[in-house]
RNA sequence: GGACGGGUGGGUGAGUGGCUAAAACCAGCAGACUGUAAAUCUGCCGCUCCUUGCGGGCUACGGAGGUUCGAAUCCUCCCCCGUCCA
């Protein structure tokens, strides 16, 4: 019985940094005939290996992944540009009878794609420039100022203090020649034939803790310094957006002399512990996810994780090709 | 043994008689976030009580005494740390 759904699923494992996502992706994928797209603002970036945690090529060979190493350095990723990628990937497994496992890690891009963007203009690199240099010259409260007479519900909505939010708002108002408030109100355009299925990874905090550190450990160990130094000595823009994530800025500081080693190993695990913390409160509000207690490498948990999709109605690897 | 300097809330560290539960920063906790999101920003951050209020009580600036209406701030002794002289 159980009359096929509609639409065709597509499963989302999300969780804090170093829950085990990849290796939950990589499972699943493996058991249900998926192919892995990561969803995950740094490892789109080309290069930048070691530090965004991207799967071992044992795991890429074994399953195919999508949406790593599609942007250089100079590249600017934004939840737009992720979502139109994501949209060709899908049309693509979708043609090819193949399951979409995101393993994501950023939570404002899978939000991008599963509920859409409101239909604003796109950066203008020539106005935020102006509109950072007034802030300069003047403090971010006057951009506030801006605003309030642009968008009053948008600039109440954002603090005074908060340059970049507001610099986004100002120009999506001036571009676009229409409140941001309104434009939002417009509403989205929600992904359209699929089905979302959810899994959360939440560790217990302390664990996860752990694992942070011991994996901030095997990454400087496996030469996380020495690819940051390639990557600076092949002549890279040191502005360039991945030198600024975390890890890749406090190596840099390393490199020029400028820190110590282990200053910087306890500066990333930190930053690192943080992070995880932002993406837990963000994913907290993420509606219709099924969590699970653990890590995605830890058998139970995986065999949690695919029990419960198969209850949604997924079908094992093979069991689809008997069903037709 | 002697001479200085110093001991402040989880950490660093301001504060030299009342406006100080004690600046600031960090850490921590909670939260926001529709195109920079590994980003950006916000709130809380000694304990406790309630009629949750610019509310009450208690504890707190190494320890013990003292001066004072009032002390982290002044005095005495003690303990500890650092530097220097023996």
């Amino acid at each position: 019985m159980n009359p096929p759904n509609a639409s065709p699923p597509l499963v989302a494992v999300l969780g804090p940094t170093a829950a085990g996502k990849s290796a939950l992706g990589v499972f699943l994928s493996s058991q249900l005939g998926g192919d892995v797209v990561a969803c995950d603002s740094t490892q789109l970036y080309r290069g930048f290996d070691i530090g965004t945690a991207k799967p071992t090529t044992m795991e890429r060979s074994a399953i195919p992944h999508h949406l790593l190493d599609v942007l250089g350095a100079q590249d600017t990723a934004t939840a737009g540009g992720y979502r139109q990628m994501a949209l060709v990937v899908l049309a693509d497994l979708r043609a090819r009878g193949r399951l979409p496992v995101f393993t994501v890690g950023t939570g404002l891009y899978l939000r991008a794609l599963l509920e859409g963007l409101a239909d604003v203009p796109q950066r203008s690199e020539e106005l935020r420039e102006r509109l950072r240099l007034t802030a300069q010259a003047h403090g971010p409260r006057h951009l506030h100022g801006i605003l309030s007479r642009l968008d009053g519900e948008a600039a109440h909505k954002i603090s005074a203090a908060d340059e970049q939010k507001l610099i986004r708002a100002i120009e999506v108002c001036l571009l676009a020649k229409v409140p941001l408030t309104k434009l939002q109100r417009s509403g989205r355009s929600p992904l359209q034939g699929w089905r979302a299925l959810k899994i959360g990874l939440a560790p217990k905090r302390e664990a996860l803790h752990q694992r942070i550190h011991a994996r901030t450990d095997a990454m400087l160990e496996k030469g996380w310094l020495e690819e940051v130094r390639a990557l600076l000595d092949s002549g890279m823009p040191e502005d360039a957006k991945p030198f600024d994530f975390i890890g890749y800025r406090e190596l840099r500081a390393v490199l020029h002399g400028r820190s110590q080693l282990e200053e910087a190993r306890a500066t990333i695990q930190q930053a690192t512990r943080r992070y995880a913390k932002r993406q837990l409160t963000w994913f907290r509000r993420e509606p219709n996810v099924h969590w699970i207690a653990g890590f995605g490498d830890d058998p139970p948990v995986q065999q949690a994780a695919l029990q419960w999709l198969r209850q949604q109605g997924l079908q094992a690897r093979g069991e689809e090709a008997r069903r037709v």
